[in-house]
RNA sequence: GGAGAGAUGGCAGAGCGGUCGAAUGCGGCGGUCUUGAAAACCGUUGAGCCGAAAGGUUCCGGGGGUUCGAAUCCCUCUCUCUCCGCCA
């Protein structure tokens, strides 16, 4: 959510940057803008008469003090007419309140200038690329890997819960739960707080970050509590802080999750989602950070490094894009993706998306920090995958891959397994 | 799951239906004193919204109601605590 006084300083800025983003109907902000014209000069009313109910009430109650029930009693039979007045002026407030907040829902935050303009995924820049991506032919796409060594069973997976629910054995894993510590311990390194966080949330939270109104189709639900199954620890972490005020002097705070994440991908069939691809649950390490507004972008740049040093220590080649506004999303200012080569599908996986939000996020959780003039601001989120976990692996088994069939443990998660040099 | 008690400012803790945005204490901030610090003393110290400002308005767990007027009364929901039951 943006903040309406942006806005209404801001329309053409506002404007150009949905049309980069891809939204059609900018009317929206003319819309919200009188709106809350409307509301304003109600509000005004509304006060007004408020007031002039309260100081009536005050003489009631002093003249009944001093026994003067007569005149008390006149001035209560005109106060009651005001209170109606008020009665039925406040909801009208209430419609336009609404109206107001769901149009402010409904705009998209405003990409930085730093970030290209276009339409798709065709536009976004490549940032930068590390290690060489290997196309040698003999090399397996990790779904028959995995088979021969009997490391998923999707079909089980299928039986006992549903396509997307695979189970993992053995050497995988173990080689998942080994990733699973040396992301926390490579986040810890980096100042990122361990958080251990609730896997579902009530509404409040989803709403706080995003996911409602519009993505809650995204997430499993338990309609008889009220909760949503998270589809990334980003909901609870940067909940965490909600209805907050944090002293600036404590900023930046990070954190780091580990958690598994629920995601339906109503509509998504093909062959994207053979494998692990593309799965209902999954495992990922999250990284939050919570900064002072003058540093976000910066801290973009800190947390992408964060993401990509993970990377460069499992010795996995990947790419780096800058997104491009029409293919960065609803929330985000800037967004960079990290993509791991996959040698045994010849593509580029997404296995981290690192956003900043600035405000809009912050805004709608209403997460604030308290600058030395004493005032509480809207603080600035980010958050960062570090990493997502099935698509590591299938990248780990595609490039760790012997002809043999093996797979060796790349050196840094060698300490995970028992030191040894296969899976 | 059953029975009872409760939810007030950063924390603790008062609060008869009428000058209560809320006593008091602690904490925080500023000052006096001190070579410095502590102690003591004085002052100050919640948030949202409207407004250029003056000022106004809303908020005492959430929602609704009674009343001219609600932190105070009623309904409802949520949460917390105590006891019982169950349980990793």
């Amino acid at each position: 959510m943006l903040d309406i006084n942006f806005i209404r300083a801001n329309v053409d800025l506002l404007k150009t940057g949905m049309i980069n983003k891809g939204e059609k109907d900018t009317n929206i902000v003319d819309k919200v803008i009188e709106i809350d014209e409307q509301w304003r000069t109600l509000v005004h009313e509304i006060d007004t008469k408020r007031s002039e109910a309260n100081t009536r009430a005050k003489q009631i109650g002093a003249l009944m003090g001093q026994g003067k029930k007569d005149e008390a009693q006149s001035i209560m039979k005109e106060t009651s007419a005001l209170k109606e007045e008020v009665k039925s002026l406040e909801e009208k407030l209430g419609v336009l309140a609404t109206d107001r907040t769901e149009l402010l829902y409904r705009i998209p935050n405003v990409p930085d200038p730093s970030v290209p303009v276009g339409h798709s995924e065709n536009d976004n820049v490549v940032f930068s690329t590390w290690g060489e991506p290997l196309h040698h032919d003999w090399r397996k796409p990790h779904w028959d890997i995995a088979k021969e060594h009997n490391w998923i069973d999707f079909e089980r997976g299928v039986k006992v819960t549903g396509a997307g629910f695979p189970f993992y054995l053995g050497g995988v894993a173990r080689l998942q739960r080994a990733l699973i510590n040396f992301f926390l311990n490579a986040a810890a390194e980096r100042g990122y707080e361990e958080m251990q966080a609730p896997y579902f949330v009530n509404e409040d939270s989803a709403r706080g970050t995003g996911q409602i109104p519009d993505k809650e189709d995204m997430m499993y639900t338990v309609p008889r509590d009220g909760f949503f199954a998270i589809p990334t620890a980003e909901l609870p972490i940067t909940n965490f802080h909600r209805d907050e005020i944090i002293d600036a002097a404590v900023l930046p705070v990070k954190y780091c999750g580990y958690t598994p994440c629920w995601r339906r991908e109503a509509g998504s069939y093909g062959k994207d989602v053979r494998g692990l691809n593309r799965l209902h649950q999954f495992d990922k390490i999250e990284l939050v950070k919570l900064v002072h507004p003058d540093n976000s972008a910066q801290e973009l740049e800190l947390l992408r490094e964060d993401a990509e040093r993970l990377l460069q220590a499992l010795e996995l080649p990947y790419r780096t894009l800058l997104m491009c506004t029409g293919d960065m999303g609803f929330t985000q200012t800037k967004k960079y993706d990290l993509e791991v080569w996959s040698p045994g599908q010849q593509r580029w996986l997404e296995v981290s998306s690192c956003s900043n939000f600035e405000g809009f996020q912050a805004r709608r959780m209403m997460i604030r920090y308290r600058d030395e003039d004493g005032k509480p601001k809207i603080l600035h989120t980010l958050n960062g995958s570090g990493l997502a976990l099935p698509r590591i692996v299938s990248a780990i088994l595609e490039t760790y891959q012997e002809e043999s069939g093996k797979v060796r443990v790349p050196e840094v998660l060698k300490p995970y397994l028992g030191n040894n040099t296969y899976l």
